[in-house]
RNA sequence: GGCUGGGUAGCUCAGCUGGUUAGAGCGCGGGAUUCAUAACCCCGAGGUCGAGUGUUCAAGUCACUCUCCAGCCA
């Protein structure tokens, strides 16, 4: 029988689950249920990442155990699959599982004893010193890290915490010997690594030239961990640990999970993981297979992410999260289904808001798929007593189908049908689930207006155009039943609703749509009792509703963050300030054209210089990169708030085009902005980003 | 800075190896209709195809330059 093994990452388990972890999480279900419709014996895993420093920090902080941390995290994570029926996956897998330990240390041995592809040995001890992320779990060059002023301890740029200065005996893999071979091996199946974008990365990282790689980290430094086998006071690095779970989980190294079957699912896995850690899966994990002497997945599939409806990356700083508990409480996890692999183009990434997730629903499946279901069994309960007409046309009323605009034949519907079953097929096979699903929306419209010219409500009033009437409606139901089995995948709820109210009862999840054939819907069968399968959403309300909930979390975690409140009085005043000045009328006068504020050059710099002007109180003279060909001379009053060394490094925003003044013999080529508030003993406050911006970048 | 990908209708995007009036979906405006979940069907809006130069009988579609955006560079 053939084989397919299909593999989310295993998720970190130091964070709750989020809409990625959703995200991939339904990609691969999608996958696992289709493949298995097709025959396959197919296999899915997914689950937690369970070691690591950052995890026994988490703890710590918590004041719980390593154990316990992720306890509650991979349980949060199963409630969160369960709350959007992701109930198929075979295993759910947790590097803690005593048989994943075996398995890594015997992968570790079998690594070990075997020599690199130029003849050296795999592994060496050697002497690693670095600053380490643990966030990351990387090891940071200077280029990927910024020391701030005042601070001896550089902060990860990505996730801008302090680093861990580590300088110890280490474990090297020597991958600097597995890129020749790595670039071989993807210049001969391309395929493996998808999408092509992505590709272009990982084999310019490798041309760049690989350096060993540190896979052991001492246990006095991390404790929580599987140990390097014979050597008590090393822990294995955690992407060797995590990205083993593949093989281990299905019997590789160990005794417990052998009935799984590694030889069996292993020649055609196919891995699904986000962008961010594509290089891990490719670059890494290839090596080490290599390395062990296993065979390379089939496939590596980077998608994309998913952005807000502005291109922003989501994140706490930006309140612009898609919370799991919205989406859970406002949507039919089908609609949710459908929105994830229709909206995103898989492989790129893609644009998710409330907002588009209700119209794809309303758009898509209340007026498309749902209102084709709807109007099709509501006009076999009126027009044919509720039991699937006989869609045949005898050669007498050929004219009169004509006459109706209905082919007497239905070779045109059954070749457009069996090729829309292909290219989907096709499609998906391939991973283009947005194509693959905009193929059948082609069906559904072109069916929509088969019932549209033929009028079957003018249809039934002339007996002549029974037949035409009946082949309108069999022809339509049919359809339906094919759709049905197609998308049962991607909405298995719906699907299976849909066709019970056509009247079938197989068990749809076992049907190959390879097989489907027109005409095999039994004529004379009763349908089923009819309702809607995906009511409309009312935009309005439930966007009010999730405004309402978004604010009420937010304000909540303020109110935690914020312990300190201001007493009752003193928020009094405050609100009437605001409100009055909201208040204020709004004529015409009162603003100004966008050409008006484009006229003010708002620019970002990044201070240089910055110092005290002698005999100058107030003033502070800077140099300021704006990106142009030198720094500019500003000078600005911020003495008395500011110790200019503490200014340097900062980036500001600059008004670019404000005519030069001179001030104490110097000339000020512009105004670095600030907040100045209404007391005369309040401080000014210079306008920052949050997130990294480019010098020069103009505001507008 | 280097490399990769991209900039096409209000929005999301198709447009392969260059060739008739540049397409789809959503949204919007108008019409028609009643089987259906204010749905479905028809029509329309008229977008310098990021800018420029070039190659060609002919260029979103090829080349070069510029510009903007995104990603990768352990």
């Amino acid at each position: 029988m053939k084989t397919f093994y299909i593999t989310t990452p295993i998720y970190y388990a130091n964070s709750l689950p989020h809409l990625g972890h959703l995200y991939t999480t339904t990609v691969a279900d999608v996958i696992a249920k289709h493949k298995k419709q097709r025959g396959f014996d197919t296999y899915f895993l997914t689950g937690t990442d369970e070691h690591g420093i950052n995890i026994q920090r988490v703890a710590e902080a918590k004041g719980i155990s390593p154990k316990e941390q992720v306890d509650y995290i991979s349980e949060a994570m199963k409630k969160m699959f369960a709350d959007f029926g992701l109930t198929d996956y075979d295993i759910f897998m947790r590097t803690t599982e005593p048989f994943h330990y075996e398995s890594v240390q015997n992968l570790w041995r079998e690594i070990a004893k075997n020599k690199t592809p130029k003849g050296n040995s795999t592994i060496y001890k050697g002497f690693y010193e670095a600053w380490f992320c643990p966030n990351c779990a990387e090891f940071k060059t200077e280029t990927e890290y910024e020391l701030r002023e005042g601070e001896d301890v550089p902060r990860c740029q990505i996730h801008e915490k302090p680093l861990d200065r580590v300088a110890e005996e280490s474990y090297f893999f020597r991958l600097s010997d597995y890129g020749e071979t790595l670039l071989k091996i993807i210049a001969e199946k391309p395929e493996r690594i998808r999408p092509e974008a992505r590709r272009n990365e990982v084999t310019s990282f490798i041309k760049s030239g690989l350096q060993d790689l540190s896979i052991s980290r001492e246990k006095k430094s991390v404790s929580w961990g599987i140990p390097v086998p014979n050597d008590e006071n090393h822990v294995i690095y955690l992407w060797v640990d995590a990205l083993s779970n593949y093989i281990t989980a299905i019997g590789y190294g160990n005794d417990e999970r052998k009935s799984v079957g590694f030889e069996k699912y292993w020649q055609n896995v196919h891995h699904i993981v986000g962008k961010d850690i594509l290089r891990f899966h490719t670059v890494y994990w290839f090596s080490f297979l290599l390395a062990a002497g296993i065979d390379l997945p089939k496939e590596v599939f980077a998608h994309g992410m998913w952005l807000d409806a502005e291109s922003r990356k989501m994140g706490k700083t930006l309140g612009n999260v898609i919370e799991l508990d919205i989406l859970h409480r406002h949507f039919q996890t089908d609609a949710l289904r459908y929105f994830l692999l229709r909206e995103m183009v898989f492989g790129q990434d893609g644009k998710f808001s409330y907002e588009n997730l209700i119209d794809r629903a309303n758009a898509d499946l209340a007026s498309g798929l749902g209102n084709l279901s709807s109007r099709t069994l509501s006009m076999i309960n009126k027009y044919c007593d509720g039991a699937i007409p006989d869609g045949k046309i005898s050669e007498p009323h050929y004219l009169y189908a004509k006459r109706a605009g209905i082919n007497a034949d239905e070779q045109d519907l059954v070749s457009v049908l069996d090729h829309a079953r292909d290219e989907f097929l096709r499609r998906f096979d391939n991973f283009e689930f947005s194509q693959a699903l905009e193929i059948l929306w082609n069906i559904i419209a072109r069916i929509d207006k088969m019932i549209s010219d033929a009028k079957p409500w003018e249809l039934v009033k002339d007996e002549n155009q029974a037949e035409t009437l009946n082949a309108v409606l069999y022809r339509a139901t049919e359809t339906l039943r094919w759709l049905c089995v197609l998308l049962y995948p991607v909405m298995p709820e719906a699907t299976r609703k849909i066709y019970s109210q056509v009247g079938l009862s197989e068990d749809i999840e076992q049907i190959n749509p390879e097989n489907l054939r027109y005409g095999e819907l039994p004529a004379g069968m009763r349908i089923g009792e009819t309702q809607a399968v995906f009511p409309r959403i009312d935009k309005n309300k439930v966007m009010k509703e999730i405004e309402k909930e978004k604010s009420a979390v937010s304000s909540q975690k303020t109110a935690e963050e914020e312990k300190q409140q201001p007493s009752d009085s003193e928020q009094a005043t405050k609100s009437e300030t605001a409100i009055s000045e909201d208040q204020r009328p709004k004529t015409e006068d009162h603003y100004i054209a966008i050409d008006d504020f484009l006229k003010v050059e708002l620019r970002v710099g990044e201070i240089l210089v910055a110092e005290r002007i002698p005999k100058a109180d107030k003033l502070l003279r800077f140099e300021i990169d704006l990106g142009e060909e030198k720094p500019r001379q500003i000078l600005a009053g911020l003495a008395e708030y500011y110790k200019p060394e503490k200014l340097i490094g900062r980036k500001v925003v600059v008004v670019a085009n404000l005519k030069p003044r001179q001030m104490r013999g110097l000339e000020s080529n512009g105004m670095i902005c600030a907040a100045s508030l209404e007391n005369s003993d309040d401080l000014p406050v210079i306008a920052t980003f949050l997130e990294d911006v480019k010098i020069g970048a103009r505001l507008k």
